[in-house]
DNA sequence: GCTTGACTTGACTAAACGGTCAACTATCTA
DNA sequence: TAGATAGTTGACCGTTTAGTCAAGTCAAGC
């Protein structure tokens, strides 16, 4: 009952876009409030702070679209190694959408916000929040690199371990993405990641 | 002639301990002047602002500790696969030391700083310099590749490509270090850097 | 159509922050 | 040893920031 408001999913909506473009630690709630048309007195209403609001967020990004998405690019009814490969293409897809839509290379917003607040004692709440969602791609990495394991299509090997590996050249080539502001050097990523995996046969699915 | 000071040395020392602690924008010039027990008005004496005082801090670091060391572990009179494994040997080493002085991983300030800096307008000198420094680097890995292509102890590629491949991996895994706090995901990476380079045989050095 | 609860507003505070400055002090050099 | 030079200090200013609050507005449901 009473008014009804959209007011909260502007606020995550700013503050998912102002965070991406600059970092956590540039941005302000007043800026946050500027962007979503909100005035800050509305801000404290709905969150009791910048970290807060900015785990909402993500969450919030996690469970609307990363998550389906996972879901659907890793799904069982695909090959392992197939899976993977869909997954990147999607990714650099995604990237390149970004890019046009802000004017430069984003990279990943976890590995951002991650590295930046996750050393800092007064964000950890933060921090956490995005160890707990690397963690969870990952597992859908480690899933694929077991059925492939299984299924003989990659050398033996650790899939944790492997998971692990994969994670760092992906988030790590996003990254380098960001950094130089190109987006040519995720190209190399779908074989070099077949490569770490010790895939059997690279598919390089060059045109 | 005059009175002379190391608190400028003291002021770069404090900088990029905090900045590499926790991140770029959660230090405040009052917490490096602090650290550094020097007053605001001698900061401001030696350096015109933060991002001052960070690109001269990290462009010190650069002349006298990264790049003796990339000088010597990149000699040429090394085999160029075994510049890069020892590289890493060390690298390893080296986060392994900090671990224990800071008590927790702290992974590559040039990754950090650099990709919280690189796409924010105000901040594009401290970025520019960080695109800089991760340049300056792959040059190392760049020539290492070159040579051992030549020599043929690698498959055939582009050595700028497989540096910046390379590059990705190393970094992605440091960041990952750091946001998991923990060192074992290092470990991998000697093998994994020479499976991406495609090294003919993989010399794991392992105990 | 009125009440209740959901949301908004703008004005406010206190602290933190970046930045300035005139006066002071130490040290090197001639 | 006397000045010139290099560096220090603390007090100060204006702005930005996080955070609060009492009063007001709007819509849903009875």
């Amino acid at each position: 009952m009473g008014r009804t408001s959209d007011a909260n999913e502007r606020l995550m909506d700013a503050a998912l876009d102002l965070i991406w473009e600059e970092s956590y630690g540039a941005v302000t709630i007043d800026d946050i409030c500027k962007r979503a048309e909100v005035k800050k007195g509305s801000f404290y209403y709905f969150f009791s702070s910048k970290s807060e609001l900015a785990i909402a967020a993500l969450e919030r990004l996690w469970n609307e679209e990363s998550k389906p998405q996972m879901d659907s690019l890793f799904s069982s009814s695909v090959e392992p190694l197939a899976r993977i490969t869909a997954y990147l293409a999607h990714m650099i897809a995604f990237q390149s959408e970004i890019q046009q839509k802000h004017g430069k290379v984003l990279g990943c917003p976890v590995s951002s916000v991650g590295s930046e607040t996750c050393t800092c004692s007064e964000e950890s709440a933060v921090g956490n929040k995005m160890r707990d969602m690397f963690n969870r791609k990952r597992k859908y990495y480690e899933s694929a690199i077991r059925d492939a394991l299984a299924e003989g299509s990659i050398e033996p090997c650790d899939p944790a371990e492997k998971a692990i590996a994969m994670t760092g050249l992906i988030e790590g080539t996003l990254t380098q993405a960001r950094i130089l502001n190109d987006l040519t050097v995720l190209n190399a990523l779908p074989d070099l990641v077949l490569r770490v995996l010790g895939a059997k046969q690279i598919t390089s699915a060059k045109s």
